[in-house]
DNA sequence: ATGCCTGCAAAAGCTTTGCATCCGC
DNA sequence: GCGGATGCAAAGCTTTTGCAGGCAT
């Protein structure tokens, strides 16, 4: 039985053909993150007749399944990227509209830090990084 | 010649009534983040008969102003907050959905040497805690 | 067979825009 | 008086929902 059949009997749902499909596409090579949109249209391209409704539907399962991490930047558009375990925050850059994941032990402790100094606990975080690439030496 | 008047020509924007009265809501005592609807509703409250339109346009000019600050938190509704010159980020209490502002060198000297790290420079950045009272001491 | 899933279309929620009118300078 | 500003309504976008039929178990 392979991966994504596993996947989602462990998690409880049902195996359809819409799931799988869309699992898949997330765990495609080099494939990060994606909105709704984006696997809709990758779903096209591979000759699937998928609605978009049920695209969202399934997106907002496998979050609450945790198998996927939902993120809402900025712009309007939701994105979401496998859960792959290891916590990360993210860096945009606003140019080309790359991003870069990156861990820093050091904020994760100082925001805990902050909120128990406040009376709180962190329930979850999101800190992006907007970003330019810094100004190369200039060529001329 | 009043506050409020004097931030708008300093921006070089034109002294309206909608734009004056908008000011002024942001400069009331206590008043921290507010959405665009609820600008709206305190203007409808004072009898002011200004459109939800014109909320956003004059929202949109004021954060190109740099007179306020959107933040895009959970929730699909955008929020603003007076931007009083000192940067801050935020906490919110996911329980009572009040909203804290804390501010940390250490976290902001991070940030800038994780992006220098990777190659960039910072140009903007969002930071949110999304927390919950710390548990009581178990009563039973 | 049963109950969850899906596709389609419609609706919802937030924000933007077109247009005729109005107002600040 | 002129050009930008405003109100209203309509449109735009992303996301959600109702419903009838379909599919996994």
């Amino acid at each position: 039985m392979d991966q994504e059949t596993k996947e989602l009997r462990r998690v409880g749902l049902k195996v359809t053909h819409p799931r799988m499909r869309i699992l898949q596409i997330f765990d495609e090579e080099g494939v990060q993150h994606l909105t709704a949109e984006d696997v809709y249209k990758k779903l096209l391209g591979h000759q699937e007749d998928i609605g978009l409704a049920t695209v969202y539907r399934v997106l907002t399962q496998f979050e609450a399944a945790g198998i996927i991490v939902k993120h809402n930047f900025e712009g309007g558009q939701a994105v979401y990227e496998l859960d792959r375990g290891k916590h990360h925050d993210h860096m945009i850059d606003v140019d080309s509209g790359k991003v870069i994941e990156f861990v820093s032990e050091e904020i994760e402790r100082l925001q805990h830090e902050i909120a128990a100094r406040h009376g709180y606990v962190i329930e979850d975080h999101s800190l992006v990084l907007y970003v330019r690439p810094r100004q190369r030496v200039r060529k001329d």
